[in-house]
DNA sequence: ACCTGAACACCGTTCAAGT
DNA sequence: ACCTGAACACCGTTCAAGT
């Protein structure tokens, strides 16, 4: 059969694949094997079960994102620094929704590894960019703080908006079901249309703006 | 033998227990059926299944949420509103902090419910009151939205740091395992005890007034 | 009306056996 | 060294049967 040897990172990227298409639910080490045509059996002489292979399935894109984007090329300011990571990590939320649950839920490392950046080797990169930008150490671990609070709250935000049911591959009733049953709530009713607008763009820039005005604003005090 | 009716509301009640002791993935039909005293299946006569049974659980602890703490006083100011609000969620998510990632990863009523708040009841009576206390449309839209976001981000954080492994229910290697392997990053070994320093009731009341402060300069904009 | 027991189609994981 | 196949102990869920 010529059968050419599974290596684990193919295995884990099988996983993001599978987990981005139908959910983590959905994956199950048969189905995952079906789908490298191989016997689920195999895969544990690369991975040590099903827990692992998730744990490693977010590992891989937070890696991703730190071989892929950062280390290219040094951001002119922090300001753009911080607008650079954020963006990119908002881009790795939204083109995996089924993922980002995974990212913020899995236990980090050590629970100071604060989600979504959760590696010691973004977190050092992170924080010593700032300090090479002259943050003090105080001031470093406050923006860190601030940071990710911020970036997590817009991105579960924004990655639940897009209605991914993490349990199930099948939406019963998809789409926009409007006024059902909103008759005993007014304000509700009428705000409603305000609330579905979708300005979730505006919102992250503006988010972020204010974020970076708060920093700057403590950075030197 | 007797045996009592069961009720859906003890089924759940039951199931949130279950959670919080020992995590959602441990928590199967047989399982549940034993804690009640009762076969498995008789658990269908109450719920349509699994994924019904953790949906009601998260909807069951937000209802409590509202009818225990909310509906009891009017708060003296929208600030002091607001403020009530973040600390009942916050109470609610510290003290179940397994089934917090359930109450922020289940898809919502509508998209334009955003969690933690998640029920249009919850929504509504939180936009009322901002409007009593003179918001305008758009601004009672804004505050709900900043809001949410910030409550969000910090409580994912505070859970997450919990370090609370939603997917199994024993930690291999629990403890704080300290300096292992932070050689490499010495920026990240230098802050780490500051990292690690919580203080998340201190950073929850900042960002908090922060939030409020923001909220006041654009409310009569 | 409600619960049970057996059954079905799945799981994750172990392990002896094959190559 | 790596993959397979059978096996074990579990799942969720259906349904006919009991009371």
């Amino acid at each position: 059969m010529a059968r050419q040897r599974l290596r684990q990172e193919d295995i884990v990227r099988a996983a993001i694949a599978f987990i981005d298409e139908f959910g983590v639910q959905s994956l199950s080490m048969r189905r995952l094997g079906m789908s490298l045509e191989v016997e689920a059996m195999a895969l544990y002489n690369y991975v040590s079960g099903r827990e692992e292979l998730v744990s490693l399935a977010v590992d891989e894109l937070i890696d991703d994102l730190f071989d892929d984007e950062l280390m290219q090329e040094q951001p002119a300011s922090w300001e753009a620094f911080l607008r650079f990571v954020a963006n990119a990590m908002r881009d790795l939320a939204l083109s995996h929704p089924r993922m980002f649950p995974l990212m913020i839920t899995q236990p980090p490392e050590a629970p100071w590894l604060r989600p979504p950046l959760r590696s010691v080797r973004w977190v050092d990169y992170f924080l010593t960019t700032l300090q090479d930008y002259g943050f003090s150490d105080e001031r470093t671990v406050d923006a860190y703080k601030a940071f990710t609070s911020f970036l997590l709250g817009h991105l579960v935000l924004e990655v639940s908006a897009m209605g991914i049911d993490i349990a199930s591959e099948i939406d019963d009733d998809a789409g926009g079901g409007e006024s059902e049953g909103l008759g005993d709530y007014p304000t509700l009713r009428r705000l409603q249309t305000m609330l579905a607008d979708d300005h979730s763009d505006r919102e992250f820039d503006d988010g972020l703006d204010d974020l970076i005005e708060r920093i700057r604003a403590t950075k030197d005090a």
